[in-house]
DNA sequence: CTGAAAGCGCTAACAG
DNA sequence: CTGTTAGCGCTTTCAG
């Protein structure tokens, strides 16, 4: 591929003319930016953005890693922080963790080589790795260390309405499916939804979910539902897996919500799609990306912000899985 | 931080002999090596890939264009990607083009100017743009020239599946909900569905969605849904299309399988998840994932392969939402 | 207004 | 076994 040099000479000009000519930065000629742009059409001379990087500093990249790309709630997520990035100029660099140490590790190593302008990481299991990191990093969902500023939906508040909600719409006796204990985010809905609980004195029964989202969730987790017994409220902690729960009391006949009410968590696309439709609690993903990527600009372009927690409002969204 | 000479002169070495130590590239004395190591990690060292990637020109990133990594079927494919990519030491370029041929003409800018070593790009919608592209392409899905590989699931046999299953199932009376006119996947479906249907001598009615998978997607085709008239069986263009169309009938009180049968097409996870479960085709999304990558990583080491369209086998899924 | 030259961080001859 | 040196493609002084 053409590279500046034969673009000066083809052009007949100096090599620093086309440079100043590519960044708008200093005089050239009308004359000669003319040329100039033929000869660059003509080779279809692109720019290196490397060897640019390389020399700016700035290589206008940010690394994005999640558990896994395919797992609806981050892909959303992904989504809304490429638009923004986009905006502002800066390209994604794609890391699926999922959710393994070393791979995040390695892909921590990969980033830093690249030297991206800034990382966001999602749900981050390896924390110590991010000590000595001299590269602008958010983290979302897990709290890394107090010099990385971590954004969240305020999921502890989000188990107490989910708590809250169920009561009022007349149950009590609930089971809580909590996920995976190393998920902070689900932790604290469990926290929320139990602390909310023992104000009224009600126990609850919990029975817990090895997998997060995968597609063979149903059957992997049959066992752990069989244990479900007697209750009339159902707290689940991500949408997909209460649409598992409910696809399995459909199997065994029990009618919801009259029987049992269930909400799940996040407020995903499949919740309409259900039938009958899931009450839930919403995390407000689009701002929760957005801020997230203005958080990481900001750093980027050393303007100080407060290094702490962002929580983000969580909501309820009724349904038809639960009364009233 | 921390370059090459930074790491030779600590060290008390020559730059060629860290650089011989990073890359495992010719003799390095066990006592110097272990120096090298000691200081690397001392000041946080790693090898600016960029630097590297120019001098070998060889970037060990390849670009992902999906329309966007929300998109239930092309984040499975990323995720697939991203995994098979891994492996081989690639790393992930993310682009959304949002199916907006200025977007994606951009992004095939950037991918240039980043000196990816591929491309994978998925429903291309400015196929001029690659012609005078010097980047190994696989196209996923789109025909862009007949330079270019296309790979896709054989959607055409899909449709003719579906109709023939639909019409096994006693359906005489179908309607066909079909995507956008702009995709050639959900074309090739149709185009199978209804040359299937004219060998039975069956007419099909035919509604068209406006927009592919969005969150607001029942809302927004609610008014061509209203046009659903009499009939048996519907085959739609996408699973999540589908489960907008099944939730649309059931709030019509339309029973399903019984008075209308409905197929959708992808197997994607909400099948499963729906009630009644969605009968659907399968597209074998990680064969597909993987052959893309395979065959891209095969035109970057410049193995040479025929030049040819790729289809890879659909099948049926059988679940409640038809009879028999 | 323009071009020569130095340097970004790295690799690969090539000579010791 | 090791160090010097010349680039890779680019940007940016700094003289013309």
């Amino acid at each position: 591929m053409a590279n500046i040099r034969d673009i000066a000479k083809e052009a007949g000009v100096g090599i620093a003319t086309v440079s100043r000519y590519l960044n708008d930065t200093g005089y050239v000629s009308d004359e000669v930016k003319v040329k100039i742009q033929k000869v660059i059409e003509e080779l279809n001379y692109k720019p290196n953005a490397l060897a640019r990087a390389i020399f700016t500093k700035n290589s206008k990249t940010i690394g994005l890693m999640v558990p896994n790309i395919s797992n609806p709630f981050f892909n959303q997520m992904a989504s809304v922080i490429e638009e923004y990035a986009n905006e502002m100029g800066y390209n994604i660099f794609l890391c699926n963790t999922d959710d393994n140490p070393e791979k995040e590790s390695k892909y921590l190593d990969v980033l830093q080589s690249h030297r991206v302008a800034g990382i966001i990481v999602a749900r981050s299991k390896c924390k110590e790795a991010y000590s000595n990191i001299d590269i602008p990093v958010i983290s979302f969902e897990s709290h890394i260390s107090d010099k990385i500023i971590t954004v969240s939906s305020d999921n502890y508040n989000g188990g107490k309405i989910a708590f809250d909600h169920l009561y009022q719409c007349g149950c009590r006796k609930m089971i809580h499916i909590k996920g995976p204990t190393c998920f902070e985010a689900t932790e604290d809905r469990s926290r929320g939804f139990l602390d909310a609980a023992k104000d009224k004195n009600l126990k609850i029964d919990l029975i817990e979910f090895e997998t997060d989202f995968q597609v063979k969730m149903l059957e992997e987790n049959i066992e752990s539902l069989n244990k479900i017994g007697e209750c009339d409220g159902i707290f689940v902690f991500n949408d997909i897996a209460a649409a598992t729960v409910i696809k399995f009391l459909r199997k065994k006949g029990v009618r919801i919500p009259e029987e049992v009410q269930i909400m799940g968590f996040d407020n995903s696309f499949i919740c309409e799609l259900l039938h009958p439709s899931l009450t839930t609690i919403n995390q407000p993903i689009q701002a929760l990306g957005k801020y997230t990527i203005e958080l990481l600009i900001k750093l980027i372009n050393d303007e100080d912000i407060e290094i702490e927690d962002y929580l983000m409002e969580t909501k309820l969204i009724k349904r038809e899985t639960t009364l009233s």
